[in-house]
DNA sequence: ATCAACGTTCCGTCTCCCGGAACGAATGCA
DNA sequence: TGCATTCGTTCCGGGAGACGGAACGTTGAT
């Protein structure tokens, strides 16, 4: 039996950072709205957000009228259209995403392998989107999901576009969470790392946050060297193997300076744009 | 004085019902975040939301604290990387999504039209996820894009699964505004042609909402008959031609028939899943 | 029959949302 | 080069409405 290893992201504990405004409550509904088992129960988003549940409820009411939220029978919620149209719009608007779509696709039949791009938000990297292969063995990877900076491909691969002061600052001071046996877990051995990153054009995941899962990226730079994200791709060890990286590397690396490109170039994001509208 | 008409072409009212609380407000301010023309400018999304400016700013900076917009340089605004992810979310949990999509690329490939995805929000369509054909000729169908109901395929399909006195509520008592000649502006007539596509299993908008362009759609029915969008497939009237729709029309029905089907076995959306999590 | 847990409503307190006015900076025009 | 707009941003006093503990009716399990 393959074990179905669906670990997108981490049980995703509530805001550490408690949500003082009316907004950044909403906000903390609507994230746990869109958590993948829906239909939710009004008590469960209580405990998610760690909101009052006269509160939640209040908040859903309020989404609810807006379209944002839609309630079930028994008292449940779940996403609503307008949340959904929110992102659609969002995701085929993004100007990374647009262009990244075919090169992820382009990249996928040519390695094989999942391909997908992540944006970093904080000290983690969030999965965007992505190319699915038709393989039989599902990679732990979901859109949506997120992952520490410190183990991972995408993780490493913006971190060595950073410029190192920054770098060094998401890292911390302190020994990081050992995600596994080869999890590197010191912040001064990763920033050590990141010239060889620099200098190759792409990181390398060995094992790093999850077990037999090996993963290449490169940084995605935008208008001004602003670090947009990063592509990557994820598989698992025996299929993604050591002698291949170093065929696979480069063609993430394309891959990665392809999306640069088309960044700077066609719709430049920097507020240059002279013309009218 | 040469009156300095600089401001958006189209002045394009905003809100109907005008935001009230400060929830409302942020839901209108992410929804012109994610707006096609990034990256925004303050002035430009205080007109569009039609709230003050300071509110604006204010609300920037919370949904900014919290990674729901990212400031860009010259005072622009754009969506960030929780907006990001809170969307590739949204779009990866929905059950209604997650089965429609494979059933969308079938019907796009055995169709060689654009396949799409909708649902309903109060009396418009809302594209949510789509299956664009290589084609060389663009269809105006874009994700996150609104129809109303009275003018599409998408829209007819749902208004022929709702409850009839449901439908004749959406649609009102006043003629509706034309769209093209062919619209048909008549709620009384729109309800009268509902048996018809009851009946056939497939709605046909016939230049009802732009100049040549034709659509085909079938309702998804979720746990109770609860209508959970539409699918549907557009094309050129020359492409997509009055022959061709006794052909499509079924093939249209029978994917719109398979998503029901999964809604319904695979997933229940209805609250009789006891199961502790 | 008993109990626990859920969704929902109520309401007094007081937080913090609100947006007009004002200011410095940047830009377009003459 | 100088002027006139328009932008983004800050300030602040008034008051709207968010807040959540307590309570209630209901449901489902024991």
């Amino acid at each position: 039996m393959p074990k179905p290893v669906n670990t997108s992201a981490a049980p995703r504990e509530e805001s550490p950072a408690a949500a003082t405004g009316p907004v950044d409550k909403a906000l903390a509904v609507l994230d746990a709205l869109v958590q993948p088992d829906a239909p939710h129960r009004l008590a469960d988003l209580a405990a998610r957000t760690g909101l009052p549940k006269p509160t939640v409820h209040r908040l859903l009411h309020t989404l609810a009228e807006a379209g944002y939220a839609v309630p079930g029978p028994g008292g449940t919620y779940q996403a609503g259209p307008r949340l959904l149209g929110l992102a659609a719009t969002a995701l085929a608007a993004s100007s990374e995403l647009r262009l990244a779509r075919p090169v992820l696709d382009d990249l996928r039949l040519r390695t094989g392998h999942l391909a997908h791009f992540s944006v970093r938000d904080g000290t983690v990297a969030v999965h965007v989107t992505q190319s699915d292969p038709s393989s039989t063995y599902r990679v732990p990877l979901a859109a949506g999901g997120e992952v520490p900076l410190y183990c991972s491909a995408v993780g490493w691969a913006m971190l060595s576009a950073l410029p190192p002061a920054t770098a060094a600052e998401l890292l911390g001071a302190d020994p990081l969470p050992a995600r596994t046996p080869r999890t590197v877990r010191d912040p001064g051995a990763v920033l050590a790392a990141m010239p060889a990153v620099r200098e190759r054009g792409y990181a390398v995941d060995d094992e790093y946050a999850e077990q037999d899962v090996r993963a290449i990226a490169a940084p995605v730079l935008g208008p001004g060297d602003r670090v947009a994200g990063a592509v990557g791709i994820v598989g698992l060890t025996f299929t993604l193997d050591e002698e291949s990286v170093a065929v696979l590397g480069p063609m993430v690396r394309a891959a990665a300076g392809a999306v640069s490109a088309s960044l700077r170039g066609g719709a430049g994001a920097l507020g240059i744009v002279r013309g009218r509208r």
